[in-house]
DNA sequence: AATGAATGAGAATTCATTCAT
DNA sequence: AATGAATGAATTCTCATTCAT
């Protein structure tokens, strides 16, 4: 059965990592592929091209962000402070790299307008992340008002990573956080 | 020969729109070149490189967001609510092509990490939108309020482009906006 | 494990076809193995190389055409035409695949020239062909005359072929035939 | 207005003599540039593709074929053999290289299926190649008789053009133009 | 200033082939 | 015998950049 050097999964966390440090363009198929210690042709038993590889990326991030945080908007037998306090304490596990004390990016930004089905996957992405954080104020407010503070939380958990980033300061990120939960408070 | 076809400031303008429609790395210099009517080896007489452009790009969006923008948040004939209105109008603007009907993005998102220089810029551009809003929000809120203000603001505007690009909504920019100037008056 | 999937012939059938359709430099192995059921790698074991294995086609080809078609040239209980009413009846059975309607093309074209093994195949198909056609005629025109019209004939044929995949019509190769036919009655 | 090494002309030229040589499939891009003194990247100033430059060089034999070949046909100063004779004489000149004695392949024939678009540009190279050979039988026969002695007569130039490729012998197409002029006669 | 030709490095991708299991 | 993983060389194509005119 040949030795097996790598599996799928763990392409699509090495490429993962490169196109949060580098951005989609910034990476070659040869430095992912040198991340793994196969060759370049290697990747394509996997991956039918470099963008079928991103989607699968994307999926993967969504999937992740599904089970290790949008998971806690939804565990009903926390609170609502509590639901919201996990969930972004487990964002930013993702966010800051503890080992390496780096700030990883948001790979959708860039990659949003690449190609469609890249868009596609994104949208389904935000759209969950929406959902979860509504779920979390409506037990405090009511539907039109839950609404609004989801799509504030979203984007300005967005902004604030980007801000994160351009300024490498990862209090921007806390920050939000912060605010998401004291608008529970009031 | 001699005569010329075009300006400095006309490739930048150019280059603009096309790095906003479809990002920096999705923009070749020949798209640009091809754009003012000009061949590809004569932008060079004007830049360096795709890079300098770039970062000449960046400089010219600061400056043009410091004078048609940012300037009405120092205009002390205006109210604070009279200045983020104009403001928030005049970044609308900006925003959604009326003609094409399109909406463009911020160019700062995806680039900011390509080269450091490109962040410098960025972060300068940053600062003083910073610094704007927060000097509106200090003629009602305390330093450090206004301070906490302008940095949510600033997160949320970028994040909403964002979401509105991807969504293709530009609700997402105009209700920050609302939300912005409802803060002035509790 | 061991047991067998596909034997060398069933290879030789699939790749036949699909050299036909595609052409030699059109179908990798990975086309071919998949036909047969198999995995690329797999039919290393049958041939040493896709050249091994085009001279493999080409040669039961030729066999196939002994076989099938030129052995009615020296069917001796037929006259010369009946002898070659079977023949073009039988060879216009291998141009076009009733149940797909499409026409199949004459896979010595192409290749004759990659390599000279090729070459040396397919010189040794004509050469039978040739003589076969040649026998035919002779039971009614001298030595000379024979040679001319199989001549003609096989190059009159082979390039209706090539005319009846061009413009996807096999009535060249129909005419042909007949003008084959009516030669003998002269 | 820089050093310029090659024109349109050049490369057609230079690609023509490879594909008739090795086969569209057995040249490579890299050959072609070497073929013209140029390097790779640099083909790609004048043609989009490989495939956009194939079809210009069939368009271009086509052109040349019907102002060097065809062209006879129509010259109505002549008899119908004397068109013939000429048509055949300079059809023999392009597939036989008198310097280096090598004989050529129609380029038509392997390319055929590759991408439709041959296909077109291929078709009407018969058609005008046929209409040509139709129009001189014309003079001696009636309209049916002359359509079909054309159709012949492509037939067999072509397919004694492979058998002449493949058994390395000219006199294949020598014989059949001879056979084609003593078909005026009869 | 502008041109247009050429460069050359590097990108994605393909594919016949090898080989340990 | 068959697998499936990996190879590695080749191929098409892209693109920022250079430079003689």
């Amino acid at each position: 059965m040949a030795r097996k050097k790598v599996d799928e999964k763990t392409i699509i966390l090495n490429s993962l990592k490169l196109f949060r440090q580098k951005s989609f363009h910034n990476t070659s198929m040869e430095d992912i592929a040198t991340s793994c210690g196969i060759l370049k042709g290697s990747l394509y038993h996997y991956f039918s091209s470099k963008e079928d590889l991103m989607i699968k990326v994307i999926d993967f991030v969504h999937q992740y962000f599904q089970n290790e945080i949008f998971i806690h908007a939804w565990n009903e037998k926390l609170s609502a402070k509590q639901k919201l306090k996990k969930f972004c304490s487990a964002a930013e596990d993702v966010f800051f790299d503890k080992i390496s004390g780096k700030l990883y990016g948001n790979i959708g930004i860039e990659s949003a307008l690449v190609i469609p089905e890249f868009n596609t996957s994104i949208r389904a992405f935000f759209q969950d992340f929406f959902n979860a954080i509504k779920h979390i104020y409506k037990e405090k407010f009511n539907e039109k008002t839950a609404n609004e503070l989801a799509e504030r939380s979203v984007a300005e958990v967005e902004g604030s990573i980007m801000l994160a980033r351009i300024f490498n300061d990862k209090s921007y990120i806390i920050n939000t956080h912060k605010r998401m939960i004291e608008r529970l408070e009031k």
